[in-house]
DNA sequence: GCCAACGTTGGC
DNA sequence: GCCAACGTTGGC
């Protein structure tokens, strides 16, 4: 099993929006990034645990935790005209973005901050620290344990 | 709202 | 296929 970090706005759709979500469950729609978009196509498998990461908000960092609950399947957003994440260079046949359907696991008691992440000798090391533009990033199973065990 | 970082586009 | 210009992200 692999551990991944997802980030959204909250403002836009949070933690509790997926927990509010039919079968808690939504889609990860919107995601227009090719490393990101391989991570979900051909990485991520069915039960793979995923940080849920708020960004551009007041207490930015690890909100909760999800899961795989389906596979890439294409993002049908790209084909939507009225859609914000609309991409005229895609086609039915030759889908650009794919996706993934996320499953809400639990809300943790507290934000795990990035500046936390930040100053952890190990975790600071990671991706979302690192490389912040990446919206999809790969998570060790070392990461995962510290940063659970700090909740 | 600023601005640095960085991904994408497109001319050559 | 290089790289400058441009657009977007996201922490602060």
């Amino acid at each position: 099993m692999n551990y991944w970090l997802m980030k959204t706005e909250p403002d836009t759709f949070s933690i509790d929006d997926l927990n509010n979500s039919p079968k808690k469950t939504a889609p990860w729609e919107g995601v227009r990034n090719y490393q990101a978009r391989n991570y979900m196509r051909d990485e991520m498998k069915k039960g793979d645990l995923i940080f849920i990461y708020h960004s551009s908000c007041k207490e930015v960092g690890i909100a909760g935790l999800a899961s795989v609950a389906k596979t890439s399947y294409p993002d049908p957003t790209q084909f939507q005209k009225e859609s914000e994440y609309y991409d005229p260079k895609s086609t039915e046949d030759l889908p650009r973005w794919f996706m993934v359907d996320v499953k809400f696991e639990k809300k943790f008691d507290r934000i795990f901050s990035l500046q936390e992440m930040k100053e952890h000798p190990i975790l600071k090391e990671m991706f979302v620290a690192k490389r912040s533009r990446l919206s999809v990033t790969p998570v060790s199973k070392k990461e995962y344990e510290i940063i659970l065990k700090q909740l």
